[in-house]
RNA sequence: GCCCCCGUAUCCCAACUGGCAGAGGACGCCGCCUUAAAAGCGGCUAGGUGUGGGUUCGAGUCCCACCGGGGGCACCA
């Protein structure tokens, strides 16, 4: 009696309301001063700690944080804290991706520079940070507008280009109307249009800079059979497909009045049924194969075609086209001319610009025969019931050659894997061809006509050429530049800043110009976790040394919007780097996870439909830990959270209850916990083991659930248990409070200190698991017989096979059940089960 | 058209290498507290895994087909 009633004294103690606004202004400036989680480069340089690399996607200064933000940080933040309380030294940095378009289009709005609005940002956005409690290491910091940044920008270009890997060609580009720039192939979405703003991308033709990514386009390709697995599988996918690999051959044909041409396929077991080479007509190609004779209907033609917005050309359901262009190519398999046409469908800029036409084995090639009468011939033997028009699927070879045609090769009634390496064998031997692989991955665009973002290290020179800007000159500063001045017009707002452009040749002296583009701004983001490692090194971009030491990222986190972009460019930047000698591994993200966006009402969040939540708003209310909490314990982190299936309030609820039992715990710190309550360790014991399997495969959610079930378990023993002096409700609270600082850092601190422990819980370790304490006493048996339940024995968890199924065997309830039939085999698993079939 | 992923309770979601379908939460309901309500606290309820086959002693889990949803690529030869 007495205990109960001192129980009710204390509870009403600890009914003191749980202020969280207080405990976050509480904590934020003690954690501040004991500077937690700053990484230690020589910690990991000597080996004295195992490093771990936790990266998230650093944020583009736009307004404030949004609630995808707030979900991405916290679900970082689970894992670098674990990986922190595992005893790993952890670097775990924050910066900013700050060049970019709104700020510059704000700055034509308001009249500014572009800098006002993007470092405005930025400290609103550290600022929110900071109070949501995430543990960044602040002091590596980085701005990728700095010139102090952009200078290794700069550098690297140059850098690639010496290498060959940073070119300038004369292309038809993307051009978007509306941002009045170019844009590369991963920036037009789909449906032809800006990824940005939306407009509909047109082509231009002009001289711009690219980076060779074909040049890796195998190796990027193929190094995606290591992350698969480890990435999640969709961004595998998507990457697999952007890149599209095709194996197939070149085949060379001879044409008349111009050098042979050589042209792409994936069925070179076709080839007998070629009647017709088509050329695309915006090639090269097209414009010197054509006769003088028909050069006016193929002229007439092109500019009707080039007038044609890219989604018109994107329609796949729309009628052949073409014209004549008056010259023959050879079949090198069997001598027959073939007219050569020039036509829309087929892309200059894949393969060779050039297709052997093969209507019976594709649908393009047979509608283009039919809208002009050209023969087809079917070269592989569609099934009996086929009633489509071209066949492209498994079948004999056929009219290989055709009866009546002279031939080398002769791959009649072969498969087609068989007809194909036989032709290309052939060809190979005749020199007019051989086996090749195709990427639909192109040339990285990295030149834009606008402002904000690093200028391309080159001077153009009348004498000279391109010429890099040497090293020492780095930064090649942006020239300062504002409102009006930046309104897109179609040239870079840079060529209007004539004193910063006009300059002298750094080979001969002479008069010339800076290059007037900027870089992309995929191109700042695809190094900067690189630039982590020596964020204030003004001697190099990073120290070859420290990327040995921490590198590659253990754990990248982001959003699957950067799928094809950022992840791309980053792999392909990483490469690089390696061949010049910098860094010594291939892939920089050893796993990746992207979390899904936070939506509600199952639709995007956005102004124009009113289902926008604030973030603020919502801090505000149920404060960090809560919001957090609801983030991470939604749903498996890939998937997206609709804030109208959610419970904020409940998760608030939630951290009370564990914040209760704080204050309840009545045992001393370093209270003697082998003198505890057995039940209740076991699932402290238990949860902590879980916890540690789940976190490893980041099923996040899955551990907020089991630490729900430790703090009821201990509810349940503080109040009809064993009661709150017992050490074994120390251990679980602290616990609880271990696990908690993943999610709810604010609520695990208080508890750290209610519990008697100096701050913080952030420099806890994790909690050593008993083995001794995983072994339950006695675990159920389930006994089957034909797979359904009939029998539960209370058995020893190490039970042997053999007495486990003597005492199923023995069992009334299963003795009844088997109701005198033959036991014809019996299936034990010890110690859980026994199945009995009759 | 090609390539991936996902369908479990009213909802969000658990279920280790196939082994008792249910952990956690929301919603709802019942108590306690309250003059009352809200809040708070304690407790309770639920379906057989989209459909149809197959493999197996045993299938949410593996295989096939279909239905539904999501994503990537796409006149890429």
């Amino acid at each position: 009696m007495r205990d109960r009633d001192e129980r009710v004294e204390m509870s009403s103690e600890n009914d003191v309301h749980y202020d969280v606004h207080a405990v976050e202004e509480k904590w934020l400036p003690v954690w501040e001063s004991l500077d937690l989680f700053r990484a230690d480069d020589a910690a990991v340089t000597s080996g004295t700690k195992e490093k771990r690399y936790a990266l998230t996607m650093f944020p583009y200064p736009s307004g404030d944080l949004h609630m995808g933000h707030a979900e991405v940080f916290a679900i970082h933040d689970v894992i670098s804290r674990y990986w922190r309380l595992r005893g790993y030294e952890v670097l775990n940095p924050m910066g900013w991706d700050s060049f970019g378009l709104p700020a510059e289009n704000a700055a034509i709005k308001n009249d500014e520079h572009p800098a006002t609005y993007t470092y405005a940002n930025i400290e609103t956005q550290y600022a929110s940070m900071k109070r949501y409690g995430v543990s960044f290491d602040w002091s590596r910091r980085l701005h990728t507008s700095d010139p102090e940044y952009y200078k290794w920008t700069q550098w690297l270009f140059l850098k690639f280009r010496e290498k060959g890997l940073a070119y300038r060609k004369n292309s038809p580009v993307n051009w978007c109307p509306n941002d009045q720039t170019v844009l590369a192939n991963e920036q037009v979405l789909a449906d032809g249009t800006c990824e940005r703003c939306g407009a509909v991308v047109t082509k231009r033709e002009l001289t711009q800079w690219y980076f060779k990514t074909t040049e890796y386009a195998q190796e990027l390709y193929d190094c995606l059979d290591d992350l698969q697995g480890s990435w999640i599988g969709k961004v595998v996918n998507a990457q697999r497909n952007w890149i599209g690999r095709s194996e197939g051959a070149h085949v060379t044909f001879d044409v008349e009045n111009h050098e042979p041409v050589t042209v792409f396929t994936t069925r070179p077991d076709t080839l007998f049924g070629t009647t017709f080479m088509v050329v695309a007509v915006d090639a090269k190609l097209a414009e010197e194969l054509v006769t003088d004779e028909h050069r006016a209907d193929f002229e007439a033609y092109r500019d009707e075609i080039r007038k044609a917005s890219d989604i018109d050309r994107l329609a796949t359901d729309r009628p052949k086209t073409g014209v004549f262009l008056g010259v023959h190519a050879t079949n090198p398999l069997t001598g027959e001319k073939l007219p050569v046409w020039a036509t829309d469908y087929v892309l200059a800029d894949y393969g060779t610009g050039a297709v052997m036409g093969v209507p019976g084995g594709d649908q393009r090639d047979w509608e283009f025969a039919t809208t002009f009468g050209l023969p087809i011939v079917r070269t592989t033997q569609p099934p009996s019931d086929w009633e489509g028009e071209a066949f492209h699927g498994e079948g004999p070879a056929i009219n290989s050659p055709a009866a009546g045609v002279t031939s080398g090769l002769d791959i009649n009634g072969l498969p087609v894997a068989e007809a194909k390496s036989a032709t290309i064998a052939y060809l190979s031997e005749q020199g007019s061809g051989e086996g090749t692989v195709n990427f639909r991955l192109r040339d990285w665009l990295l030149s834009r006509q606008r402002y904000w973002g690093a200028p391309i290290p080159i001077i153009h020179c009348p004498v000279d050429g391109e010429v890099p800007v040497p090293e020492d000159q780095l930064p090649v500063e942006l020239p300062e530049l504002r409102g009006a001045d930046l309104k897109p017009k179609g040239t870079s707002p840079l060529g209007a800043a004539t004193e910063w452009v006009n300059v002298s040749c750094p080979q001969c002296g002479g008069p010339a110009t800076r290059d007037t583009d900027t870089m992309d701004t995929f191109v700042d983001s695809s190094w900067y976790f690189f630039r982590y490692l020596s964020a204030h090194d003004d001697t190099q971009a990073f120290d070859p040394a420290l990327a040995e030491a921490w590198g590659p990222i253990d754990l990248y986190i982001g959003g699957d919007e950067h799928a094809v972009l950022h992840l791309l460019y980053a792999r392909f930047f990483t490469k690089v780097l390696r061949d010049m000698g910098l860094i010594d591994w291939d892939e920089p993200f050893s796993a990746y996870l992207s979390q899904g966006k936070v939506i509600n009402n199952g639709r995007k969040m956005s102004k124009s439909l009113g289902n926008g939540v604030s973030l603020g708003g919502q801090l505000a209310e149920y404060g960090v830990d809560a919001i957090r909490l609801t983030l991470v314990f939604a749903s498996p982190p890939e998937d997206n959270v609709d804030w109208a299936d959610v419970s904020p309030a409940g998760s608030a609820k939630f951290l009370q209850r564990a914040w209760r039992l704080a204050g309840d715990v009545t045992s001393s710190p370093g209270a003697d916990v082998a003198e505890g309550d057995v039940a209740l360790r076991k699932v402290t014991h238990k949860t902590v083991h879980e916890a540690a399997q789940l976190l490893e495969s980041y099923r996040f959610n899955v551990v907020v659930a089991r630490v729900m079930e430790l703090v009821n378990a201990t509810r349940k023993a503080i109040d009809s248990g064993c009661g709150p002096a017992d050490p074994a409700v120390r251990e679980a609270t602290e616990t609880v409070a271990i696990l908690l600082s993943l999610v709810a850092p604010f609520t695990a601190e208080e508890m750290w200190a209610r519990l008697g422990h100096p701050p913080s819980v952030a420099q806890a370790s994790w909690p050593v698991v008993e083995p001794a304490l995983l072994v339950d006493d006695a675990v159920t048996a389930v006994v089957q017989i034909q797979g359904k339940v009939r029998g539960r024995l209370e058995v020893s968890p190490d039970i042997s096979e053999a007495d486990l199924e003597a005492a199923a065997l023995a069992d009334p309830a299963v003795v009844k059940a088997i109701d005198g039939r033959d036991v014809r085999k019996v299936i034990v698993r010890a110690p859980k089960l026994v199945n009995i079939v009759v």
